[in-house]
DNA sequence: ATCTGTGAAGCACTTCACAGCG
DNA sequence: CGCTGTGAAGTGCTTCACAGAT
């Protein structure tokens, strides 16, 4: 069966909030409670989860811990990730240092960049490769996602790069749009393009604002 | 007229590539050349910018300074938008030094944290607030924009705080569902529940990736 | 000849509403 | 009786296809 993507961009949000229910001690929870807490609507969650099987109990609500290694599994989050990171400038040591990628299994594994001042240098136990030599590494030792944090203007080329040694996922902070082939997931990070869409919705004043995103 | 949301979310998008277009010195460009460029079709952004107006000349094309002119009015980045950043951990650090908001009119101009090492500290010639006077802060001087870059935990707590000072669109960068009133815009920065869907399809070997995001 | 603007058609996603099970 | 799972209905968004302007 074909699973439309936005079902699929919910679930890690189903399973983040089972998680905290799991920490809770909570062994049961209906599709009414998780959606209270995420501001999604019961007959949602029951619909997303109705795609992939039939794991709640009528009369009862869903098992928290199975429910989330249910949702782990399918969304492979039961192994680990490797991702290499391009540009370690203020943002690039920015995610090298933030810490919440690896309790979910996403570790990075490599970081590069063209700069010669930063070349060689540690950052957060790894040391900094030179991007010239981005391909050539990554051939040997593959990586699952590619993370991209330099500057527009070198973006597009340093996601080829990647697209060339087999990435398949890449995550982008550089303010561009981005061009991959079809088989190659791309998911863009970009605050400014959130804020400037809010500024319509400020700029007229009380308009109600649309769904959450 | 009801605007579509996904419409407001892509108008910051054109308003990029057409002042990319501008600098490379650009007069016209047709609906087909900028669908190029984004990954947008053609008739889609016909049919986004037909709600706001005739923007084009048959058989020519846009003026690229005269619609990139226009997107600014409609979505208000005509005018500078004050924020207030409310954690200056690791994350709220990186955010402050982020250059990528002041050229387009979003500034940061207030600093909150809790923790007592560092309030009072200079941050980007920024003084950390104590968090604890919020409220009293922001009613002199109000904000437009409140982001949101402190622990899960304190989240909401925060993020009530700053609607209760009458901000009205926030940037929430923890990770967290989190509650806000109607009138209030609400846009997440999570890289992890992008890692997280991402990893669906890579599990999945081959399967053709979704339209972008 | 070219490219916009737009009703109408088509598609995708959400919500309803209820049968069915514990 | 409560809550899931799910076809069917409803809503919202995208694409088509072409009249009309230059």
């Amino acid at each position: 069966m074909e699973i439309p993507p936005v079902v699929i961009d919910r679930l890690p949000l189903y399973a983040r909030a089972l998680s905290g229910l799991d920490a809770e001690g909570r062994d049961v929870v209906s599709s009414q409670e998780l959606g209270d807490r995420l501001g999604v609507t019961p007959a949602q969650i029951r619909k997303d989860l109705s795609y992939f099987g039939r794991f709640g109990k009528q009369g009862r609500g869903y098992n928290v811990r199975k429910l989330l290694d249910e949702l782990h599994r399918i969304l492979g989050l039961d192994r680990q990730w490797k991702m290499a990171l391009v540009g370690v400038g203020k943002l690039g040591r920015a995610i090298l240092g933030y810490e919440g990628f690896a309790p979910l299994g996403f570790r990075i594994v490599e970081a590069f960049d063209a700069d010669p001042s930063r070349i060689g240098g540690q950052v957060n136990s790894l040391t900094v490769k030179d991007a010239k030599y981005l391909e050539t590494v990554l051939k040997d030792n593959p990586v699952d996602v590619g993370i991209v944090a330099v500057p527009a203007e070198i973006a597009q080329k340093m996601i080829d790069a990647l697209v060339g040694c087999g990435v398949r996922a890449i995550l982008n902070y550089a303010p561009i749009a981005a061009h991959v082939p079809p088989h190659v997931q791309l998911k863009r990070i970009e605050p400014v393009l959130a804020l400037q869409s809010m500024t319509y919705y400020l700029k007229n004043q009380r308009r109600p604002a649309p769904a959450r995103t």
